[in-house]
DNA sequence: AAAAGACGCAACCGCCTACGT
DNA sequence: TACGTAGGCGGTTGCGTCTTT
């Protein structure tokens, strides 16, 4: 019978010291062998998005928060790629971090959070809700000008109608790195 | 001080893809 | 080629904590 629920502080030491040991993989194996009862998807879980030690957990900083914006309006809910370019951050943090705090602060800036175009109107809130805590000068959702969004940044052929997913799987990583490099000091040179 | 509601985050679920056989 | 399995991902849920009434 597998264990579900939250992680207690044995279970963290017995992957702690498991993975440490044995390195990251074989997660399927990893509960029996760690002596755990929880299923290998679990373990894998715990460990990426709260035992590994590069982890920075918390307190996320403005300019981290900047780029995350930056980020997803590039690339939209793909939080894995977000977190790859932020050191020390998870998807499943970024992911929670934007539907809690950030989706609210477009909101409250009159941006609609999915498309990082102003909403309408009609649907735009009352500002003087704004928290106190947002940052005075804070820009808003940042607009790439000459590029729109990804789709429109990369190189597609018009012929076989590729776009961001055709570019994701065809770019080698370090690729696609470069390029996003490029597109993220583009905007912070405007 | 207590109850109700809102919030934040860890963890689960189901789907998709890559890979081995 | 078809199938099974493991890993990875995004969406969603559930519960503990905090805030408000």
């Amino acid at each position: 019978m597998m264990k579900k629920g939250p992680w207690t502080r044995e279970e963290d030491e017995l992957l702690f010291s498991y993975v440490s040991r044995e390195g990251e993989g074989r997660w399927g194996s990893v509960p029996k062998k760690a002596g755990l009862l929880r299923c290998g998807k679990s373990c894998r879980l715990r460990w990426m998005n709260y035992l590994r030690l590069s982890i920075k957990r918390g307190d996320i900083s403005a300019d981290e928060e900047d780029l995350i914006i930056r980020l997803h309006r590039l690339l939209g809910n793909r939080w894995s790629l977000i977190a790859g370019r932020i050191p020390g951050r998870t998807d499943n943090e970024i992911k929670n971090y934007w539907n809690t705090h950030l989706s609210k602060k477009l909101i409250s800036q009159g941006i609609d959070p999915k498309t990082h175009k102003p909403l309408s109107s009609s649907s735009k809130p009352d500002h003087n809700l704004t928290h106190s805590s947002s940052t005075p000068n804070q820009p808003e959702a940042t607009s790439l000008n000459s590029h729109e969004n990804i789709s429109n940044a990369i190189p597609i052929n018009p012929d076989n109608g590729s776009g961001l997913d055709d570019f994701l799987s065809h770019s080698p990583d370090d690729l696609f790195s470069s390029f996003l490099d490029s597109l993220i000091n583009e905007e912070m040179c405007e």
